[in-house]
DNA sequence: CGCCGTAAATGTAAATTTACGGCGGTGCTTTACT
């Protein structure tokens, strides 16, 4: 910052504007207006700005739509020295990339991206423009954190904030798919420590919990906008047989007006809807990551101008898709949380008009997410990679994970979840370039691979209960909604009527349902347990309370992951529940 | 775990039932080879 200029930072700029407004919200709107074309700022927004410009960390968990971008943009603008921000897809930052760039680089906005999508001279470019102190922002993906040659030009730059887009995921995938999710923490602290920013639509206590404790976040400034998206119809249709259910939800499709999207589990069936809906009449597409790139851009740019108007995806689609007037999202089948659940269908009706958000559900479609949750490697993969690692690192210290593969013979995502167990229970460390070193000798490897087993044995717990949790939205027969925002900690405002715009509500099983939380006996109803209130289980151990009903209450238990627990059986055995002392 | 497709079984002509193996999601990066 060059003497002279405008520094909201600087005690001078405070003293001199301090009789007229706040200066630092006077600097960050007028920054907002004049650098960004923003005219106004919500509340969370400017809250998170100022924090940052005061060198506070900061979690923003805000719907999309509501500005997160604006939130790194302008601190960055605010703080000396570029901005890093890391995102989750290369497609992603394409994206940010060109938001940035309409705003043109006089606005100070310039911004580059680093990744292996670009060919090297681009990238040797963008490092070149970000030295000569041209751009403000750099943005990549977590595994190019992974680069020692990142690091070390990143840590010259003098980066002062580093933002992590779509922070979910250091949770959602950082344990098996994208370990490099965990690693952030460790990047911080080499890159001497800037702010750190995280950023997220959705996130639970737990996850939200989890992101700052991955992400080493310093005490951060929490800002948590509402989750309520009242707009949206909330329904779930129940099947036996799995014909019945695709027909159904075939027939349902067809009928439904305006663009939408279908959620289903398999690659292969986003191709059968797709086809069966293009048979009866709507522009279907199916998407999922088996795609060409080229078509799955093609589907892509298609819904977002209306060419085609329903895309039946797997998971992989949805990221980036900025599309306002989406009328539906109808899943095919379950999905894995209602983590994931909450941002599939938050991409209905961000217009805020009426949409719809339908799950057809059978039971026995849990099974899958439960396949997928049990994912971990088995034992003799673990005890061939631990053992390996061990000689290697007896004999030189360490060996690269790429030679470790070839050696082993093993699959790219076999080695990255085997390493990722070992790691994660101690047993090995990855160090500079994805060379793989033994923590400590004289440990056996059958001891590591026992712990890794456990570390894995915890994750499928803890993923499981997930998707019980996705279980109980699908069976409640109370208000779809309140279920919903109690999963995030949130309490639905009408009260007792429930929401009024979910199939429970219009049926009156919701109404029932408080009925019967009347008739609970007086010293069951009188156990009350707050929500976020810390617990431990004489068996489960600790845990934290999730949701409060008349009649029961669900903690999320550390160990075992989601459990629901009746006040009865609380009420009868006092110390078999007990809140945690302080 | 539950599905789908294939092959075998059934039992005498074509088609249904049963048994069984394989498969199922998300993306970065790097490297070797067309």
């Amino acid at each position: 910052m060059t003497v002279g200029a405008e520094c909201a930072l600087c005690p001078a700029f405070h003293q001199d504007r301090r009789v007229k407004l706040a200066p630092l919200s006077l600097r960050i709107r007028k920054l907002a207006s004049t650098r960004l074309g923003l005219k106004s700022l919500r509340p969370g927004q400017l809250d998170a700005v100022k924090a940052l410009a005061k060198g506070k960390d900061v979690l923003v968990v805000m719907p999309t739509g509501a500005g997160k971008s604006a939130v790194y943009q302008l601190a960055g603008l605010l703080l000396d020295g570029p901005t890093v921000v890391v995102s989750p897809l290369i497609a992603l930052q394409r994206d940010q990339l060109a938001g940035l760039a309409r705003h043109g680089e006089d606005a100070g906005l310039g911004a580059v991206a680093v990744n292996s999508a670009q060919s090297q001279g681009r990238t040797d470019e963008a490092w070149e423009t970000l030295t000569a102190g041209d751009a403000e922002f750099v943005f990549l993906a977590p595994e190019q954190l992974a680069n020692q040659k990142v690091l070390e030009r990143l840590a010259e730059l003098k980066v002062s904030l580093l933002a992590v887009d779509e922070a979910h995921c250091v949770s959602a995938w950082g344990h098996d798919f994208r370990p490099h999710y965990l690693r952030i923490g460790d990047v911080v602290e080499a890159l001497g420590r800037p702010r750190v920013l995280a950023l997220t639509a959705t996130a639970a206590p737990p996850v939200r919990a989890e992101i700052v404790e991955r992400l080493r976040m310093n005490d951060p400034v929490r800002i948590v906008t509402g989750f309520d998206r009242p707009n949206l119809d909330l329904e779930v249709r129940r099947f036996v047989d799995a014909r019945h259910k695709e027909k159904a939800v075939v027939e349902r499709v067809v009928e439904l007006e305006g663009s939408g999207l279908v959620y289903s589990a398999t690659r292969r069936s986003t191709e059968e809807y797709a086809e069966q809906l293009r048979e009866k009449g709507r522009k279907a597409r199916a998407y999922h990551a088996g795609l060409k790139a080229a078509e799955r851009d093609e589907v892509h740019a298609g819904f977002l101008s209306g060419e085609i108007d329903v895309v039946v995806a797997t998971s992989a689609f949805g990221m980036g898709i900025n599309k306002a007037d989406v009328r539906f999202v109808v899943h095919a089948d379950v999905p894995d949380s209602i983590d994931s659940y909450y941002q599939e269908i938050g991409r209905a009706g961000r217009d805020g008009a009426p949409a719809l958000a339908c799950l057809y559900y059978r039971p026995e479609d849990l099974s899958l997410r439960n396949f997928f949750a049990s994912g971990g490697p088995d034992e003799e993969v673990l005890s061939q990679v631990a053992g390996a690692v061990l000689e290697h690192t007896r004999e030189d210290g360490s060996v690269p994970a790429g030679e470790l593969r070839k050696e082993l013979d093993l699959s790219h995502t076999k080695l990255t979840s085997a390493v990722n167990l070992l790691e994660q229970a101690g047993a090995l460390r990855v160090e500079e370039d994805a060379h793989l070193a033994y923590t400590d000798v004289s440990v056996p490897a059958a001891a590591a691979v026992v712990a890794a087993g456990e570390v894995d044995a915890e994750h499928t717990r803890m993923d499981r209960s997930r998707v019980e949790m996705m279980r109980g939205y699908a069976e409640t027969t109370g208000c779809r909604r309140e279920f919903l925002l109690g999963y995030f900690g949130e309490e639905l405002e009408a009260g007792d009527a429930g929401c009024g715009n979910c199939d429970t509500c219009r049926s009156g099983s919701a109404a029932e349902q408080d009925e019967v939380e009347e008739s609970v006996p007086p010293e069951v109803a009188a156990l009350v347990f707050d929500i976020n209130e810390r617990v431990v289980h004489r068996e489960w151990g600790p845990g934290v309370v999730m949701r409060d009903e008349a009649d029961r209450i669900t903690v999320l238990f550390e160990q075992v992951g989601y459990r629901t627990l009746a006040l009865a059986a609380l009420a009868a055995d006092d110390e078999l529940l007990v809140r945690e002392e302080q």
